[in-house]
RNA sequence: GGUCCCAUCGACUAGGGGUUAGGUCGCCACUCUUUCACAGUGAAAACACGGGUUCGAAUCCCGUUGGGACCGCCA
């Protein structure tokens, strides 16, 4: 259909707000793993167009995370490329120009509506039960009005003139054709009164200059695809692949949120789920590979290699931990053991293990991990090895262990090792099974009349 | 409320006109282990409902119901 010389090209785009959402991270991971299966270039850009919401260091923050989970930009901020800046806030004039462009076509106005204004209107919209969105209000200003405005230094906006009674219909390549009216299309505001553009100029804007082909991101985008269709169309521009992916979700179905649990990658990683396990289980969270196979456990290059948005799910997918702490104590159980060392080092901090014994704690290690489900669990595991005194966990086992007749047995059982020199790990399992209690219990039991 | 999307065991999913509807996590039982855990074996557990189409629908179509997302000078 296309053509199929074009370089797959994608692009991730998250706003710097913070902590990478575990959300991002799968669209992320789609993304490069889409990339990388067509040989393509995977893209990531900055939408810093929220002066409110910017976050010092999240940008750093993030790029590190997803490097650290072994996602990788071929162009960005950091390794730059043909079509940057990658920053949306080092993009104004670009946006100002298009923005321009729509104005002369007719397909954006001024608007002069204040935010107080706005409120206004929504407030008395859902008084009547209605849809809130913008009427329209500033569509039919004339000319001479709006000069004047501009003249006497009125902040305004400028917004989509979308035409109406139309359909808008798109394929996505997740969910199929998707249609919408164009008189339910809020006029959205493309340039704020800030200068900055919104998401929507900015995203379609970018998309195209950077040669953007398939648009891999979040269903909660789907319902605003027809405005940003109508930019491209305005603009003479072709419309990207889309593919939009479902959503991940809390146990009660809503989408997934701090709310209900951990939403951060490092919160993640810091409790010790291992890179490989949380990649491999947030790949399986909406996309199998389908066809009767029943391997779940893959590297990156296998996901690369097995990766097509044909089985991305369309429904979405409850965040479900205890398969992930299954999945995670399965890595753990069979990692590398001195990698696994190695990073396990920080949990055995303050723990009463001798940290710069390596070998020592490797061999800790090696015990115990086949119980860990995460590596923060560390040292709730050690405690039989710092621990002087061994203390019953409930009082019924202590009654057990304290009663007259157990401690004979244990007394017997004593001298028995004794009288043997002494016991080792090859020895006591075979001294104890051959041990005969019986003699023990007949006495205990004589004494007791 | 409006619009859009979605619907197979509790969860993740395979299957996609004729299957005993398969796998994984979890749950339960048994075995191993003088506790727990690990390991092994086994069991319970699903096509939301109603209409079509068809010789035959979990599978295709329509509707209902349920769930979700979006409706900002946020992304």
């Amino acid at each position: 259909m296309e053509n199929l010389k074009e370089e797959v090209r994608v692009r991730f785009a998250p706003s710097p707000t913070g902590f990478v959402h575990i959300g991002s991270l799968r669209t992320a991971l789609f993304n490069y793993l889409f990339a990388r299966h067509h040989n393509g270039k995977n893209v990531l850009r900055i939408e810093d167009t929220d002066q409110t919401r910017k976050v010092e260091g999240a940008v750093d923050n993030l790029i590190n995370n997803l490097g650290l989970l072994g996602i990788e930009f071929d162009e960005g901020p950091v390794q730059g490329g043909n079509y940057g800046p990658y920053y949306q806030s080092d993009r104004l004039d670009i946006y100002k120009k298009y923005c321009d462009e729509l104005l002369e076509k007719g397909a954006a106005y001024y608007a002069f509506d204040t935010p107080e204004e706005l409120d206004e209107m929504r407030k008395l919209q859902q008084l009547e039960g209605r849809q809130t969105m913008y009427d329209r209000r500033a569509r039919d200003l004339n000319k001479d009005e709006i000069k004047k405005n501009l003249e006497s230094g009125m902040p305004f906006v400028i917004r989509l003139k979308v035409p109406l009674d139309e359909e808008i219909k798109f394929d996505d390549l997740i969910k199929g054709t998707i249609k919408i009216e164009t008189n339910i299309i809020d006029d959205q505001i493309l340039l704020k009164s800030d200068g900055f553009p919104t998401y929507h100029m900015a995203n379609v804007v970018d998309d195209h200059l950077m040669k953007v082909t398939h648009i891999i991101r979040g269903e909660e985008w789907v319902t605003s695809v027809p405005k940003h269709i109508l930019i491209y169309r305005a603009l003479g521009w072709d419309v990207p692949k889309m593919a939009h992916v479902p959503l991940i979700l809390n146990k009660d179905k809503s989408k997934l949120s701090k709310r209900q649990g951990d939403v951060a990658v490092e919160d993640y990683l810091r409790k010790g789920y291992l890179k490989e396990a949380l990649i491999n289980f947030i790949a399986l969270l909406g996309w199998n590979p389908g066809e009767g196979e029943e391997q779940e456990f893959f590297t990156m290059d296998e996901l690369i290699k097995r990766f097509t948005l044909e089985k991305v799910q369309s429904s979405g997918a409850v965040f479900n931990i205890d398969k992930l702490n299954w999945m995670n104590n399965t890595y753990i159980k069979n990692y590398d053991l001195d990698i696994l060392t190695e990073i396990s080092i920080p949990y055995f901090e303050n723990t009463g293990i001798d940290i710069s014994d390596i070998s020592k704690v490797k061999k800790i290690l090696s015990a115990i991990r086949v119980y860990l489900n995460k590596l923060d669990e560390i040292p709730e595991q050690l405690k039989i090895f710092t621990q002087d005194e061994v203390r019953p966990e409930n009082d019924k086992l202590n009654e057990f262990l304290t009663a007259d007749t157990s401690r004979k047995v244990f007394h017997a059982l004593v001298n028995k090792f004794e009288s043997a020199g002494g016991i080792s790990i090859d020895s006591y399992k075979s001294a104890i099974s051959k041990f005969n209690l019986k003699p023990v219990l007949k006495e205990s039991f004589y004494l007791s009349l």
